[in-house]
DNA sequence: TGCCATGATTTGAACGATCAAATCACTGAT
DNA sequence: ATCAGTGATTTGATCGTTCAAATCATGGCA
């Protein structure tokens, strides 16, 4: 055999047993209908027949693209990944791989000014372009990015730049105020909420849901409302206020799993038992959801990955943006600590 | 300025500035101790100056070489990343940055048979090896990589062939005698075990430690085992048997977090509150133990991903591999579940 | 028969970096 | 003055693919 190095057969390789030209070679595989069929199927034989496949790097360096994404792990404090981030990666690996292209996992030295290792991997040539999550009011990405005419899409709307469409999120509100129906419908009076500090459009509009939800049902009660930064014991002290309110068969929606922890302790604490004595709900699903029974609502994060990745490619290609950002239904997971009645769309406990 | 593409300047840009060839500036870059210390200078502060970065392909292209290490993602049923591996991801990242390389995370379409993905990426070029993780008896991809001749290192031991020296693993065992000693030390007179079913070697291991150090402390007792599946249910079951022969101040030690969980339920379920009447101590540490409050062996991630980047970067220099496969203790961190006295080695709980 | 159009294929070069050998410049020894 | 050795630098080519233009072969029409 011809292969001058290792086990990997090259293009030449493959050129000289068919007896075609390399162009041709390339040719079957990018443009085939610019290949006689007679001639495609010898060259595919000979292909499969020695395993060729394209040197990735010798594609890239030609065509001047990556064909990868940038994907920054913040790993703010304590080096931890988000439950949703994570989810949110292997969905992006999934979704990058229908596209023929690759994510590139990255790790900023210092996550307050991430913009020197997007700008070392962009001058590499490493990527071409960005996966950027985690936005937030005052975030200096986006604006960076487009200064220096860098793809990138965004999960999670971009707050400061309104006319940015490259984005996918869950839609927060929807969220929220499915929550209160489920609850409502499994006979709760009242439905408080613990959310975020104000000043935070993500927790705002989550608590926007369920604001307009519980005003729909005929409960609204403004003052059934508790903030917590996002901290389990925090949080267990600012929802001890709304429990105390309560009564028996009421609820309790929180803004994140990590707040409704804490509404899990605070109403323990309170002799309460959730799923018996009162309901609890979360938001955003994984596995410490699914440990503790809670139920939540499930982000979208493989549609959104799906979008986000062929919006990406897509620019990548030339394509426009999308006319406008979308966003994705979260799905409701009912587990153990929501009280429901006998209805036949209930589900999904752990049991 | 001459870049003829976008805002990328190439070595020849540099090189005519700086009014030396282009080997020069490689070498300036690759082996300084061959160019002068003022030529030096004067190329990188031309270098500094276009904000020049060796394009990443044309590296890969010339050397033959990826600079990059594939690590699959374990998505098995609910397409969920355990938190060990993700930490695990986070750290190789951190790692492979030092070795100016890269993770390329991938996942299989089928995971009982990742073969072809493995093949994909070494013929693509996309990758010079791999770091496999979840290793387990009967796994096929070691002698598979093997038998190709392609550089693999391994998180976790594998089992099926000793002589395969480039791994590094948690010592189990060690960490399992650790929890013992501290629960004694909290005044435990008996402390079980709820492991998985034997024939684990990971299970296995981990509940020698325990049986040495019960046996050092002279509270063995063989009976006191119980054996789940990795699932919380079924945990709680098998824990529900052990809590029943435990007095007030004894222990169980689990051999992994989601088992504890089962213990954790079960012990309240028989009226017990962990922490001041029994003490229960996980395995692995994770977002969900933290929440949780849970005391556990916080597995040594980080020193693991450090050992193997460096060994698997190595091996694609022509390094040999290690003599022998590096085992690393975890660290006890003790939270709210574990019953202490007392003494100033203690802490780390949330409060 | 000759010319033109078109599908199919080939040829030549490029992408940006590094390998490996050749060349240059200088110094010290004879 | 010449030669040899050595550090510093340059030259020529390569890596494996695709871009873009050129060429070839064939069929149809005047």
């Amino acid at each position: 055999m011809d292969r001058q190095h290792g086990t990997r057969a090259t293009i030449s390789d493959v050129a000289r047993v068919a007896g075609v030209s390399r162009q041709t070679i390339s040719n079957v595989l990018n443009n085939p209908e610019r290949v006689r069929p007679e001639t495609r199927e010898r060259v595919l034989a000979v292909i499969d027949e020695q395993g060729y496949r394209p040197n990735a790097a010798a594609k890239q360096l030609r065509q001047r693209r990556a064909h990868a994404l940038g994907i920054e792990l913040d790993v703010t404090g304590n080096r931890r990944v988000s439950g949703v981030l994570t989810a949110f990666l292997v969905e992006s690996v999934l979704a990058a791989r229908t596209h023929r292209a690759s994510i590139v996992p990255f790790v900023s030295a210092d996550h307050e000014r991430p913009e020197p290792e997007f700008d070392d991997l962009v001058r590499r040539q490493m990527v071409d372009g960005f996966i950027i999550v985690d936005t937030r009011l005052g975030d200096p990405r986006p604006a960076w990015l487009r200064e220096r005419g860098i793809p990138f899409v965004s999960f999670g709307r971009v707050w400061d730049d309104p006319e940015h469409t490259a984005w996918a999120d869950v839609d927060g509100a929807a969220g929220t105020a499915t929550a209160v129906e489920h609850l409502v419908a499994g006979g709760a009076h009242q439905v408080a909420f613990l959310g975020w500090p104000s000043g935070s459009p993500t927790g705002d509009e989550r608590r926007l849901g369920w604001q307009r939800a519980t005003r729909a049902a005929g409960i609204e009660d403004p003052s059934l409302v508790q903030e917590s930064v996002q901290d389990v014991s925090e949080a267990t002290l600012a929802a001890a206020g709304l429990v105390r309110r309560l009564n028996p068969g009421d609820a309790i929606v929180c803004a994140s799993d990590e707040l409704a922890m804490g509404a899990l302790r605070a109403a323990r604490a309170a002799g309460l038992t959730p799923g018996l004595d009162c309901s609890v709900v979360g938001f955003d699903d994984g596995p410490l959801a699914e440990a503790l029974g809670l139920t939540t609502l499930r982000q979208p994060v493989s549609e959104i990955a799906q979008h986000l990745v062929a919006v990406a490619t897509g620019l990548g290609d030339g394509d426009d943006p999308p006319a406008h950002g979308r966003l994705a239904l979260p799905t409701l997971i009912v587990r153990a600590t929501s009280i429901r009645r006998a209805t036949p769309e209930e589900e999904e406990g752990r049991s």
